[in-house]
Parts: structure tokens; C-alpha cells; sequence
DNA sequence: TCATATGCCTGACTAAAGTCAGGTATATGA
DNA sequence: TCATATACCTGACTTTAGTCAGGCATATGA
């Protein structure tokens, strides 16, 4: 079973990745090196830092560098320093010319030109089929590229996915949420060995996070469970539930707890599909309608 | 319409073929320059004729003899004449050694690998329907990537399509087919201006055929529509009849006209849902049974 | 049997991609 | 304010990829 399945995946990954992304280069590219076509179309419209496209890129700092100087040199680009809100003025950032702008457009036009290469011979029943299940794909494989892992809480992009859930709550509870009337979490709680902070990235995106804390003589108990818009219905916020209680089994807890406020029905739903069972109140959580508790396979 | 459908393949090649063809690369390359990788790859454990990896790899023929002196020089592969039965001498192929073959199924290890690392952390369920989404991207873009041109019938894998043609019916008539009996059809009867043969080819391997009669003062008459079992189901048959009409109505013939043995149910299904309308006999050919017509639009 | 084509090879070359060691200007924390 | 880090840059380099012309041995059709 097993088997098959990594069968099929790897004839996918030989007829699509090779052959359409050979196409993919091919109409990208225009005479012009890979590389800068790449770039030129990564910096886009636009504009961006140096360093973004760097990063998107993976490329060398001295590489990329020498690829901007050709395109400066192309009349395609201009680089100079990046009007940011702090202004930093090491950072620099690449705006395409008009000249640039143009190429950038047509790369566009190429570009779905080259897609619809490929939807073109099809009848449009099979069109259909055939994005249809490219959605699909996309989807499931972008779930599968969304990597869990601990994280400080302090880190900045701990703290962004903290707001966010905030922000969320805050929308969807029935009176706001205020955390001065919550019980309060401190950074502390969630540094090994008193827990630990997960956090879910897609391509180096915080896309989601969770945390758990191992209360000395009590069940262990799992805070701010969330997920980005971006990635919801793929199973990334199960996957977390998951790996905490996993992190919690593995260091002797026998069963972990929660409290989740009545309007997050999907919420809890899924507590409930992972095999959590409603209990007493085990704390006087301000915004906290329903307890909840799962014991954990040694 | 049109234009979600381009967006929505788009953003299936940026994801897929960029993301996860990079992963591609980097697990076969294992420090090895790319093309070496997959040159060794494709020799695989039972070897390979020089002449086949270069068409199969699109690579320049000095460039290859390199590649394959550089394998040699590792001691993974060697190359000799090729022991095949027709005995030319000129021809040569790759073998891989003990060493050789226990790189390539390390690569092939790690291709499954890979494979299961991208399916892995999805549920079993989710897992599922991924790899289902895949087979049908797969089998719809292959039939996408089909090439329909004309081809004089008396190329190599003209021959070979109308072999297995006559193969293919002598299987499913009641009594065989014996090509005596059948009206003849010649070469120059599909040739430009007589008539034309087309060749459907995926990747240069040929996988169908079709040809249309240009008669003289008689509507035009399709012959020997065929596609190979790989790529059945995918619509093949319908646009070589498409193409096929699409050539007599650029010359102005107003009808196309066939004839079909009974046994062929899903030929028959195929030419009644295009448009064609059962007529009487307008030939007398041994094996037919129905015989079809259909008014081409100006 | 001889001109021509084919299959594979080598040598000589170029372009593209990528790496690495500094260097300069700016930011930052003690 | 000073050591250290960061963002980007330049110069010098290597490796990989790919092209082209020509050569040798073998096949093939007239």
C-alpha cells in the first residue's frame, strides 16, 4: 500500500517536475540567463529589498549581487535604498525601469501563455478536471510542506502568530477579548523544561502555532492552539494538536487539558475528533466555556 | 473563465514544479553535477544504448560521450558495443558496474524517500486523496503534452503505429484480420494532395494515428484511427478525428465518410457522440460493418 | 565497390552558475 | 564610544553545462 502510493508519487514528480518545469524555465528564460530572469521577475512590479529576493531565491549575496549589476547594466533595474519605515540604510531594494517594467509584463503574458499551452489541447470537461486537480495538489502539497517545530516564544515570528491569534479570538468571541481578564501565559511557561512553543512555517512563513505547558503534579495543558487563514482545512491544525501532546507524552505526561471558548465550534470539533473528552472546569479562565481532556498513550 | 483556469494552472507550476522540482534535483544529485546523476539514472540497472539516453535526456552527442568517459572514470559504468540483434557495429551502450549499480539504487532508495517525505505528514486519508489528485494531473497533462502532425506514411513510426493497428483489430474482429481481404490502402493516398497521414507522438515516441482520403468528387474518408493502449481514455481518438475533419474542411471537402467493424464499440460510441450518422454501404469492405458519415462545417 | 550517411568519439571552446574571501558603510548593544 | 554584527558590494576563482567542428569506424543504397 505504502509502496504504491510512493509509486505514484514518484511518476508524478518525474512526468510534472521534469517535463513542465523544463517547459517552465524555457518560456521564462527568453534568450536572457535563468538566473536573471528569475530575478527580474521575483523583484516584479513592485519592487523589493535585496535581501527578500535573496531569500526567495536562495542565492548568494555576492551572486545576486553581480546579477542586479547585469540587469542594472540592461537598463532593466535600478537599486538603491529601501524607503522603509525604520530606514536602515544598509538595506537596499531593486525597482524595475520602464524598460524593466515591460520585460516583466511580457514574462507575465509568456508566462500564461505557457499555461494555457498546456489546458489548450484538452477538451473543456478535462480543463476543468485537470485544474481541478492541480488545486488539489497545490493544496495538499503545501500542507505537507508546512513544518512544526519549537521555537522560542520571544522569537518575532512567535510573536506575530500570537497576535494573530488574538486578533482572531477577539473577532470571534461574543464580547472581544481582552487579556488583561485572561489568565495570563508568560514566555517562561513555554521554554523547556516548563513546555514549549511550536511553531508552524511554510517556506520560513509563520503559517501557525501552539504551545503546551507541563504543570508539575497535574495534566499537562495546551495553549494557543492556531493557524493562518492561508493553510486552514489542511489538517495543520490537528497536526499540532498532535506533536504537543506528543512532546507532553514524551517527557511522562499521561493526559493533557484545555479550555476553548463556545464560538470556536471547529475548534472544538476537532478536540473532540482527536479523542478529547468535555470535563469540570479545572481553572477560572475568564473567556473559557468548555474543558476539555485526552489521556495520552504512554 | 479562461483566465481562472490559466491563474489556477500558474500557481500549480510555481508550487509544484519549482518547489518540489528543486527537492527533486537536490536528492538525486547527491554532490554528483546534476547530469551525471541523471544520466546514471537513466543507464539503470539493465543498461542502456548511447543513442536512447541521448534522445531520452535531449543532451548534445559530444557532451553525453563526456559524461558517460566521466562515469567510466568513477568506475560506475562502462561502455561497450551494444549486443543487440540486428548486430551494428557502430552502435554502443552503457552498463553500469557493481559500483554503478549500487549508486543507482541508493538514488532510487532516495527517490522513495523523497516521495514519502511529501506524503508523510499528511493523514492517511489526505494522503489518499494527494496521491489520486496527482495520478489525474499526471494522465491529464500527458495527454496535453500529445503532438498531432502530419507524417509521411512511410516513416518508421508510421509503420509501427499501423502494425499495431492491424495487430490491435485482428485481436478484437471475430475472424481475425487478414489484410488481403481488406480494401488496400497505398502510401500515396496519403500523401498531400491525396490525402494525409498524422502521427500523435508523446515525447517523440509515436502512440497513435489517423489519416483522411481526399476523394476526388466523394466525400472524404477516414482511415486507420488509432491510439495505443498507454494513452487511452485521455481524448486522443477524438482529436486525431478532430484534426483529421479539420483537414479535409480546410480543402474543401463538405462530408467526411468511414467505415468500422462491430466489434469496435467504443470507436463506434466515439464517432456517434462527434457527429457522425450511420449510412448505407458505400464500399464493400470485408470487414465492415456500419459505415458513417458526418457534414463538416464550412 | 564507392559515395554517402550514421553512431560515437575527441578537442577546443563559451557561457552560465555558483563560491569564497575580503571590503565598506551602517546599525546596535554594552 | 567602541567592539561587533549586518547588509550589500567587488574581485578572483571553480565547476557545470552546453556547443561546434571535425574524425574514425561502420553501415547502406546505387
Amino acid at each position: 500500500m505504502k509502496a504504491e502510493l510512493i509509486a505514484a508519487a514518484r511518476r508524478f514528480n518525474r512526468t510534472v517536475t521534469q517535463r513542465v518545469g523544463a517547459l517552465d524555465d524555457e518560456y521564462m528564460a527568453r534568450g536572457r540567463p535563468l538566473a536573471q530572469a528569475r530575478l527580474l521577475w521575483e523583484i516584479g512590479p513592485g519592487g523589493a529589498e535585496v535581501a527578500v529576493l535573496r531569500a526567495r531565491l536562495g542565492l548568494d549575496s555576492g551572486y545576486l549581487s553581480r546579477l542586479l549589476r547585469t540587469l542594472e547594466g540592461d537598463g532593466l533595474v535600478t537599486v538603491g535604498p529601501a524607503d522603509q519605515v525604520g530606514g536602515d540604510a544598509r538595506v537596499r531594494a531593486a525597482v524595475l525601469t520602464d524598460a524593466g517594467r515591460a520585460e516583466w509584463a511580457e514574462l507575465d503574458r509568456r508566462s500564461d501563455e505557457l499555461a494555457w499551452s498546456i489546458l489548450e489541447p484538452l477538451t473543456e470537461q478535462r480543463r476543468e478536471r485537470l485544474v481541478a486537480a492541480m488545486a488539489e495538489v497545490e493544496r495538499l502539497l503545501i500542507a505537507s510542506m508546512v513544518v512544526i517545530e519549537p521555537c522560542p516564544p520571544s522569537d518575532p515570528r512567535a510573536r506575530a502568530c500570537v497576535r494573530a491569534y488574538a486578533r482572531d479570538i477577539a473577532r470571534r468571541f461574543d464580547d472581544g477579548f481582552d487579556p488583561a481578564l485572561s489568565n495570563p501565559v508568560h514566555d517562561e511557561e513555554l521554554v523547556p523544561p516548563a513546555g514549549v512553543f511550536l511553531l508552524a512555517t511554510l517556506n520560513a512563513e509563520p503559517v501557525g502555532c501552539g504551545a503546551v505547558k507541563l504543570h508539575r503534579d497535574a495534566p499537562a495543558e495546551i495553549k494557543r492552539v492556531w493557524v493562518a487563514d492561508s493553510v486552514r482545512g489542511l489538517g495543520i491544525g490537528r497536526r499540532m494538536l498532535d506533536e504537543l501532546e506528543r512532546y507532553a507524552a514524551e517527557r511522562g505526561w499521561a493526559a493533557c487539558r484545555l479550555d476553548t471558548n463556545g464560538n470556536l465550534t471547529e475548534a472544538i470539533a476537532m478536540y473532540r475528533s482527536a479523542g478529547y473528552r468535555e470535563i469540570e472546569p479545572y481553572n477560572t479562565e475568564y473567556y473559557a466555556h468548555h474543558w476539555f481532556e485526552k489521556h495520552l498513550a504512554p
